[in-house]
DNA sequence: GCTTCATGATGAATCCTCTTCATCCTCTGA
DNA sequence: TCAGAGGATGAAGAGGATTCATCATGAAGC
């Protein structure tokens, strides 16, 4: 293939701008220009791709599916390239933040949502730091960490950002639509979590649920929920995992919840060592770890 | 400070193509202009950075320290757009490709290389995958894998990498330069290595080394060798590492290796699933690997 | 050592792109 | 129904990017 044709940087620019602000007229005041000129740049960038990133309604300035797409790597692409010219033009310490997660959650959760984080924080440079383990929150390596498990961290500052429930989770292609389905299900199970709070378990959730009689001996085992997610998407069972690591396939439709019962579970927490100033840039960090967790319809997708 | 200021974008993406090859003639080429254009260009960008980017002597264009910086943010940032755009005018599969490593390997050697990586198969997603325990190669989330061990591995098409050794390493100021000097330091431990190959020890470097006398119960224990790393850049004693992991460290001089006993440690590989087709970019990832492995100076720094 | 060639820098002129202006369109709210 | 806000559209003009012509520099060749 190897098309490497670049779209026009300049109206990609101004796209970015009008989404961001969702008006035309706003960005072509931050661009200093007027919107006219914004106008002819997104139509010249929708000439360029076939296809329309902006619904325009006379009120309402929205992305369409191609627009999201573009956004997202815009905001990326050219916080980059911003980034390294302020760094290079005003050289000095950078400000940059080490934030640190479960792998799952990381991957699952916080990396497709960077361009948005990276919306909320732009001069920020972020780096991720994943492990299951011990983060050393004073060491100078990891900045802030988002942590699961039951809190509070004694000796940190620490946040309470959602709690969370392990639920039941499968294709929808499966057709389980209530308990007894489960009958006809491969069980999918997450084994080696070593872990001091209650993990998800699907002999405690029968106990839970009241359901008795079935064979949960048989069945796929995965020794972390990353994989034993994708096995429920592909629709090799039914798997019970942690609610927030999956709210973005379910609001996809590809995993649907067919049970009610939950099992509780621990939360996260948003910990940051003593020894961080509180800025500016963590607190919005914070505030919006918050609420993006808390919404329960994700807009990834 | 929140200066937001963009770099005009024409500018740089000249400079990009520029310095891709190293010639402004070649990038004229590229980009359907006269050099003078692209001259013109790369002084506009100069002047808005301040700095030079570009050391021109008349038979050689180079990058200058500042150049460096933008460079490699410009191939991700304009990469990035440049992809979503492709993705968007000729919808359909995108070429991705999931490379999973261990967690070390990936941070430490593979990461500070994106942007490299996204120079030689510029027309590929990659998602990074990081996990030190088993993956599922044929299972459709990891395509190929890079993978420290004994090798060969059945059932999977692999290619030996480069061989890797422990070799003792600490920070330059701590002033060691021979093995008496041992006496005097801390000694940073990497636990918890449950992997079934020999592991970095100083128990079995003293042997190694004929060493006798030394108290090797005091000192730093961590359980990720990256912490490991980081304690031992900061001064804080001598640690035994893989020397992959800390090539960029010796060649930025942050580190250095006073010792000359290395103990043998096993080999990375690059290995795929019987299912993924030999296609042109994973060769061409597979050879950059090796030669970039086993280049002992690295070109990061 | 001089010439030749290839590459890049520089400044003025030109060309063309992007912006603007004027006008029209659509929807909202009074 | 009408005003107002926000955006679309097409022609005209300003300003910036490109080009041309010329110069500078160092490598290769005799």
């Amino acid at each position: 293939m190897k098309l490497n044709q670049m779209p026009p940087m300049a109206a990609v620019r101004a796209f970015e701008a009008v989404a961001r602000h969702a008006s035309f007229k706003a960005a072509a005041g931050e661009l200093m220009v007027t919107p006219t000129a914004i106008s002819h740049q997104v139509r010249q960038l929708e000439e360029f791709l076939g296809v329309r990133v902006l619904n325009r309604s006379p009120r309402l300035v929205e992305l369409t599916a191609a627009g999201k797409v573009l956004f997202d790597a815009a905001t990326i692409g050219l916080g980059e390239i911003t980034r390294a010219a302020a760094e290079i033009r005003y050289p000095g310490p950078t400000k940059a933040l080490t934030l640190s997660s479960t792998i799952s959650f990381l991957s699952q959760w916080l990396v497709p949502r960077l361009a948005e984080i990276q919306r909320i924080i732009p001069d920020v440079t972020l780096r991720l730091h994943a492990s299951d383990g011990m983060v050393d929150l004073d060491g100078g390596v990891v900045d802030v960490a988002v942590r699961y498990g039951r809190g509070p961290y004694p000796g940190f500052d620490s946040t309470r950002l959602v709690q969370d429930v392990f639920t039941v989770v499968c294709s929808p292609k499966l057709g389980v639509s209530g308990v007894d389905d489960l009958i006809r299900c491969r069980f999918i199970h997450v084994d080696g979590q070593t872990v001091p709070y209650p993990s998800p378990d699907w002999a405690r959730w029968c106990h839970h649920a009241g359901v008795a009689g079935l064979d949960l001996s048989a069945g796929l085992r995965f020794t972390s929920s990353l994989h034993a997610v994708q096995a429920a998407i592909a629709g090799q069972g039914v798997a019970i995992v942690s609610r927030v690591l999956v709210v973005d396939a379910l609001s996809a439709g590809i995993l649907v919840e067919p049970l009610a019962t939950v099992l509780p579970g621990e939360a996260y927490h948003f910990v940051t060592g003593r020894a961080v100033e509180r800025s500016a840039e963590v607190s919005t960090l914070r505030e919006w770890l918050k609420t993006s967790l808390m919404t329960p319809g994700s807009p990834i997708f």
